[in-house]
DNA sequence: CGCCAGAATGAGAATCATTGTCAATTCGGG
DNA sequence: CCCGAATTGACAATGATTCTCATTCTGGCG
């Protein structure tokens, strides 16, 4: 079980290219772009493979689709998305881990797993808004 | 504009009936198990209004649903939820706060919102679970 | 009170990401 | 090389949410 096939290779070559978080569909995309025959439901069920085994990163974004990433380290840890452009920056806070551990033990919760992600405005991305929409331009 | 409508009134008569985080369907099904004539996209509609003005707390299940729920507080806090019986109970974190705040300078990101959820099982479902699974039994 | 513009409703269709189906194809151990 | 089990993929099906639009209310005003 769990053979090596030219769809999953294709799959793990697209992720480790993508920097940042990536829905089925547009690696899907990108693979038949790429040349690569690929069906659509092989790449989700590629995808959930790849998360169960902790492969993958998954979170869900606003608009509630489902999106994937390769990150560096496969240790427990948090992302920092640019809602606009993507640009994820991978993070820990020992705190709030334990501060998630303590707050569930006080109120008696057990096999307690948390959701913790942030969403702003990189830093490229304020900077190219601003000189779309400043005044001050010619 | 915002006007009050009978069907607006059992939504948030429904809400503040029901504990925990229910979706926009089972609110539904109990409206109209109360008897109160409503259509499911008026629920909808209804329940986003009520999210739009803070009115009510919004987060998204392991299998996508969307729930919610009317909370003491209107001020900012998050949820710890027992995935078993939905039991929830608000909590803060005046560090995770100031972490988030922290990093998400430190990153050079502006206008930064945080999604931080825990899940776990509360006390009674744990005993409940153990009271059933028990071999010692009977 | 009664009227009316515009807000709100609701039944059903439409959307759309994701999952299920199942016959045909492909790994890979022996 | 060979066969059975794993995998694939075109397409249908699902299911929550949103859209449509004709009809029904709400609330302010005369
Ligand atoms: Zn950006
Ligand atoms: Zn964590
Ligand atoms: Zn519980
Ligand atoms: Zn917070």
């Amino acid at each position: 079980m769990a053979r090596m096939t030219r769809q999953r290779a294709a799959v793990a070559q697209v992720l480790d290219d993508a920097a940042d978080f990536r829905s089925a569909q547009q690696l899907h995309e990108r693979l038949r772009a790429a040349g690569d025959g690929i069906g659509l439901a092989t790449v989700y069920r590629t995808l959930q493979g790849l998360a169960d085994g902790g492969e993958v990163d998954v979170l869900r974004t606003a608009d509630g689709e489902t999106v994937y990433r390769r990150c560096a380290r496969r240790e427990h840890h948090h992302h920092l998305v640019c809602r606009s452009c993507g640009r994820t920056v991978e993070i820990d806070g020992p705190d709030v881990e334990e501060w998630a551990a303590r707050v569930s033990a006080a109120q008696g919760y057990a096999d307690v797993e948390h959701t913790i992600e942030l969403f702003g405005t990189c830093g490229d991305c304020r900077r190219a808004d601003a000189a779309g929409t400043d005044s001050t331009a010619p």
